[in-house]
DNA sequence: TCTTACTCTGTAGTATACTACAGAGTAAGA
DNA sequence: TCTTACTCTGTAGTATACTACAGAGTAAGA
């Protein structure tokens, strides 16, 4: 059984220590054991889950949702139905994101082509459409 | 001159009065004339100020460079071309921002099109995916 | 043994954009 | 005149996800 410091378990995921201790406190992750000293030792099993909680964070998760997502790994009555739903919900939500996104480039393009880059601020186009 | 009182303006532009005075403490909108009484008199101005923020909001600027998109409208020396150039390289940003999440989307899409959607948590191709 | 890097707790700060509240005074219509 | 809605200042809180720091003790290699 290899254990790991705080610091070799923050270098091994690429976070900083205090990132670890955050998500502790956070209830992210378990208390790990201590040594006599304090010092806290981690199980090889803690970096998966570090790792699933920075994979699920670049997929859009938030901490919050996160949470939702362990505790359904972790509940033996859990389905895999429940944890598809919230994935589904999640790409439901990055596409209401883009195509809020898309309506914003397409307006601010449109304003920004009216422009002919030339000229004092006090006549610019731009100017006058946010107004 | 039709001078109006916080409410007013801000019920006119549909913001709340606390954003009123905490846009004038970030130094969006000029500090106002004061009755005797310490009331805020903003003159009809002030209504397009506000419009410009809340516009410019929307369309994914921050306070913060809404602040200099301001100041380059007041500066008498600045140019349509520098406006323009804010206007475009927020588009990039946000196209920038578009792909990100599209990225996220197919990656998300993907894990969970490989889970059927039945049986228990703990074979989950998703939560697997996330490890 | 000594030095350096590491770790501990607890608290405060960062960025963004507000939002809420206490305790006070003021405006305006009935 | 009275009442109600409004406004004032100053300060603190919200949400998110960390990040920094002080002041102390500990681990491990030279």
């Amino acid at each position: 059984m290899e254990t790991m410091t705080i610091g070799k378990i923050a270098k091994a995921v690429g976070v900083g220590v205090e990132t670890v201790r955050f998500y502790e406190r956070r209830g992210l992750i378990e208390e790990p054991q201590r040594r006599a000293s304090g010092y806290r030792e981690y199980p090889e099993s803690a970096v998966a889950r570090l790792h699933f909680i920075r994979k699920a964070k670049e997929l859009g998760f938030s901490l919050k949702e996160i949470e939702e997502l362990l505790s359904l790994r972790m509940d033996p009555g859990a389905t895999c139905a429940e944890v598809k739903e919230r994935a589904e919900q999640k790409v439901a939500e990055v596409e209401a994101k883009i195509r809020d996104l898309q309506r914003i480039k397409r307006t601010l393009g449109k304003i920004s082509a009216t422009c002919k880059g030339s000229g004092p601020v006090g006549e610019c186009p731009i100017i006058e459409a946010l107004e």
